[in-house]
RNA sequence: CGCGGGGUGGUGGAGUAGGACCACGCGGGUCUCAUAAGCCCGAGACGCAGGUGCAAAUCCUGCCCCCGCAACCA
């Protein structure tokens, strides 16, 4: 199996928190998940540095706006190493392969793309326009600023004419939702049938001169999200020279966007249709993971809860992060709180399964056998069932499920070296089952704590079929 | 009646008819291989009101409350 996995380009107009960290490394975990599975994976990310917004966001901090989001774009790559994302690419929309990309999919879907003239109200926060209607008294509804005035022509994409194709991919579920609920919701936008064509052009005076300019017009640049959605192929090559990375895990793989639940719409709805009129494949998988409040309250700049990456890293190891996060629901809401991310960590994390490593090779060293062999016990088809349950669950996205239940087997094998007391017995049967469950507890972990449980497999040696005794000292996450 | 999701011990979750489970936290006990870790025992919950069933957290009806689609925002 091949797989190309996205987490959504997070918009440069502001620095990284921890919604967008939670995506990126729940990306990063399905990722090694399949590398796990030793499926071949494609693991993307990147940066969305287009739009007017970005044009007010530099020119409110005195910048300019190249400056401004390079500066940007390098705290947001920063969390690549930081918390060990294992990126093959991280891609800029901004960038020269971008653009090439971006004009070779205009092309394919000009037969859908028309003039018209366009005269109405702007918020260019939203980037969006509205009617009288839509926002009374011409003040934004969202952001309850004044609406710009103005009349212009602008491109437009066919989008209605792919609504019932996009329609009944969903319900096939060629390309999968997740949760269903948010399939249910897009069906019934879909059925509304409310959805008009997209205008994908804006005039290039009120941009500044910032963004893609649109082929053979250099009056308009290119909607945001028009050139942004592109950026899942452009990383690939599409459009450059070599396009066979495009070829090999777009067209041929198999593609699992990891999104955030605001912008269902864009990806369920507008992305398939774009590579429909492009003909080109349409993603499979659509994971629509929710957001998080903090201390029960939401997330937001004027409330001045927000969280970024870095306050973790002054206290804690980045692996918690993971760990943490990966135990949180996707499929819903849940609340942050430096009091129950300190909890899960010194509880699960340190007193469960760090000492649970620790424990055995502390047992381990106190045995005199040289090596061990992996006869067959009478845990191997329980060790079977864990992770069978343990890929069903990863393979629905509920990550907080999958290690949850996991989690009973570090209790077990706890309880097993209590209830034999391991530490006097040493039956040769009993050191056999607990390094096949240690064994076992590496395997699943290493998505979550990628560099702990690796310099732990590093330390040990299996020769000739047989683990080696070599009286192994570790101190993860020892302060 | 716009559509949809949800309300389970202090907290977060599991559980779609037949013993209410798991983790954290709390109280007590205990081992000593292990990072003051582990193990055992205990206290504590199904939003409200009806209904169907031998049996309801689970199905039906009504009500209350929270949330999303559709507030900055990911």
């Amino acid at each position: 199996m091949r797989n190309f996995i996205t987490t959504s380009i997070p918009y440069v107009n502001d620095s990284p928190h921890i919604g967008h960290l939670y995506e990126f490394i729940l990306a990063d975990i399905f990722a090694r998940y399949k590398k796990l599975l030793e499926e071949e994976v494609f693991f993307q990310s990147g940066t969305d540095e287009n739009g007017m917004k970005m044009v007010k966001s530099a020119e409110e901090k005195g910048k300019n706006v190249k400056e401004f989001v390079d500066e940007k774009y390098a705290e947001f790559y920063s969390l690549k190493d930081k918390f060990n994302l294992s990126f093959d690419k991280f891609i800029r929309t901004t960038s020269e392969e971008h653009k090439i990309g971006v004009y070779k999919f205009w092309k394919l879907c000009e037969k859908d793309i028309y003039i018209d003239k366009y005269s109405g109200f702007y918020c260019i926060s939203c980037e969006a326009y509205y009617d009288e209607n839509e926002a009374p008294n011409l003040i934004c509804p969202v952001h309850k600023k004044k609406l710009e005035r103005f009349e212009e022509e602008n491109y437009f994409f066919k989008l209605t004419k792919y609504l019932d194709k996009v329609k009944s991919l969903i319900e096939k579920d060629k390309i999968k939702i997740f949760p269903t609920e948010k399939k249910v919701e897009i069906l019934n936008i879909l059925r509304e049938g409310k959805i008009k064509d997209l205008s994908i052009s804006r005039d290039i005076k009120r941009s500044k001169g910032w963004g893609i300019p649109v082929p053979n017009d250099n009056k308009q640049v290119i909607y945001v999200w028009f050139d942004a959605l592109l950026n899942y192929l452009t990383g690939l090559g599409f459009g450059s020279k070599n396009e066979s990375l495009f070829e090999r895990f777009w067209q041929k793989g198999i593609v699992y966007h990891f999104i955030g639940k605001d912008i269902v719409k864009f990806h369920a709805i507008y992305w398939p249709a774009m590579l429909l009129s492009a003909n080109i494949k349409v993603p499979e998988n659509i994971i629509v993971h929710y957001h998080i409040t903090i201390e029960g309250e939401k997330m937001s700049k004027t409330l001045g809860n927000v969280i970024s990456p870095d306050d973790f890293l002054k206290d804690y190891p980045y692996e918690a992060v993971r760990f943490y996060l990966a135990h949180q629901p996707l499929f819903s809401d849940w609340d942050f709180s430096w009091q129950s991310f300190d909890a899960f960590y010194q509880g699960v994390l340190k007193k469960d399964l760090a000492n649970l490593i620790l424990r055995i090779f502390g047992i381990l060293k106190n045995i005199d056998l040289d090596e061990i062999d992996f006869e067959s016990t009478e845990f191997d088809s329980e060790f079977k069932k864990y992770f069978k349950k343990f890929k069903e669950n990863m393979e629905n996205f509920e990550f907080n499920l999958a290690y949850q239940k996991y989690f009973d087997l570090v209790k077990n094998l706890n309880q097993f070296i209590d209830y034999k007391r391991i530490w006097e017995s040493k039956h040769l049967e009993d050191i056999r089952i607990i390094i096949k469950g240690l064994l076992e507890i590496l395997k699943a972990y290493e998505p979550l704590l990628p560099e702990t449980i690796n310099s732990i497999k590093n330390k040990i040696e299996i020769k000739n079929g047989k683990f080696v005794n070599k009286k192994i000292t570790f101190s993860p996450f020892y302060k």
